[in-house]
Parts: C-alpha cells; sequence; structure tokens
DNA sequence: ATCGTTAATCGTAGATAAACGATATTGGAG
DNA sequence: CTCCAATATCGTTTATCTACGATTAACGAT
C-alpha cells in the first residue's frame, strides 16, 4: 500500500491527498484493534471491571491462552490497552487517551 | 475463531455468553469495513461529495482500479456503502444508517 | 454490429492474521 | 533452591488480506 507508484496525476490540480492520509492510516489502526470479536469482548470486559488480571480474560474467551495473549498484544500495540505486571500476573486496563481518540474519530466521520 | 471447544464451563453459571458476543461480532466487523486506510479514505470521500462514481475514487487513491473495486466491495458487504449501476458506471454513496451504527457502537464502549 | 469506456471479476503472489500446542520466562511459596 | 502458577513467546498450520495485471461484462454511442 505504501509506495503509491499508480494513478493520481503526481502534483497537479489538487494541494496533495497526503495530509488526509496520515489521518487515515491513525483510524484505521485503531479502527483495526477492534475489528475483531474477540478484541471488542476485552474492551469491553476491561471497561466493566476497570481492570483485570490476563487469566480473567482468558476464562472468558473460548480461546486458547497463547491466542488471547495474542490479541492483548495487538491491543497493546494499537495503544488502547495497557499492560501493569503485578507480581506473577499481569493486570490490564484500558487506555482512556486512546479510547476516546477512536471515539472522536469514528465519530467526525 | 468460531469453533469454541476451549475454556468456559460450556454451560452452568453464566445464562450464555452468545448475546454478547453476537453483539461483539457486528461491532467487529463494521469496525474492520474501515480498518484499511484506503476505506477509510472512500468513506470520507463519499461523505464530502455525498455520492461519488467508481472511477473518481480510484483518481483519488494510489491504488490500481482493480483494488479499489475490491476495497468497494468489502465496504459493501459490511453495509457502510451502496453502489448504484448508472449506465456504464457505478455511483457509490454511503449508507447512513450503517454509519451511524458504527458511530454508537463505538460511542457506547 | 462494433467500439470505447467503465467497473467487476479472475488468477496469482506475497504478506499478515488467527489459532493452537509446546516451550520458555517470571515471580512468589514452600 | 525448587516447584507451581501465570504469561509470554515460539513454531507451525491454515486462512484471509492486499495488491496487481489481465480478462470479462455491461452499457452508450457511433
Amino acid at each position: 500500500m505504501a509506495t503509491r507508484k499508480h494513478k493520481q496525476p503526481v502534483c497537479d490540480d489538487k494541494p496533495v491527498p497526503l495530509p488526509a492520509d496520515e489521518a487515515a492510516e491513525r483510524l484505521a489502526r485503531l479502527a483495526w484493534g477492534v475489528a475483531h470479536p474477540a478484541r471488542v469482548r476485552i474492551v469491553r470486559l476491561l471497561l466493566q471491571r476497570d481492570s483485570c488480571v490476563c487469566g480473567e480474560i482468558v476464562d472468558n474467551l473460548p480461546l486458547a491462552q497463547s491466542t488471547v495473549s495474542q490479541h492483548l498484544k495487538i491491543l497493546k500495540e494499537v495503544g488502547l490497552i495497557q499492560g501493569e505486571v503485578d507480581g506473577p500476573k499481569v493486570c490490564y486496563c484500558i487506555n482512556p487517551a486512546k479510547l476516546q481518540e477512536l471515539k472522536t474519530l469514528i465519530a467526525r466521520f
């Protein structure tokens, strides 16, 4: 996608379509974070209980522990959640700022 | 994902975790529709011009016509846009109801 | 009837995602 | 120090996405 080698008069009438592109990528990335039922449920769960040990999340999803761990990783990478090590456990919680950003960007659609 | 053969007491204390799951899938599917920069831009474009011939969309994206056509197909499948044949051209427009649904579901997060 | 334009579909290649089991890693208990 | 429980990571398999060019289908106009 990022190569941009086709179409577009390159630099004629329009100012340039790139500024909108960066915004599009941020929104796409955030949307992507919740573009899977398991991840939607994880976010919901974290919002309800406000914080949640990984094991609880696993128990609430019909997925293997390793799979859940991967989804958590994705959500972390996107920035929607953050995990804090608490002894042998890891406590996850929502990153309100990022969630708000997602809400705002979608709302402004 | 859909096989559900791990974890969860299957059918004990909880009424059943499926109602929430269905909602999660609807949201995930809608989010998925805009989980790609090109599709975000298409939606934006359609909102600006309120209707748009396919060719214009192609001209506004750094992608081949066939690729754009695929993204349009995805957006159509998700229900966010609809296309109407107009002679040899196809005029796309937003499906306001679906977009609203997406907004609402995200806002209620 | 044929041609040119527009858009969808086909076929393919490469990248990424999703899921799992198995294996490491970490930290607290004994 | 050793063991156990909780997570993360690895390796693999299968499926889906993304992108492209080429082809097909649909329509208007000549």
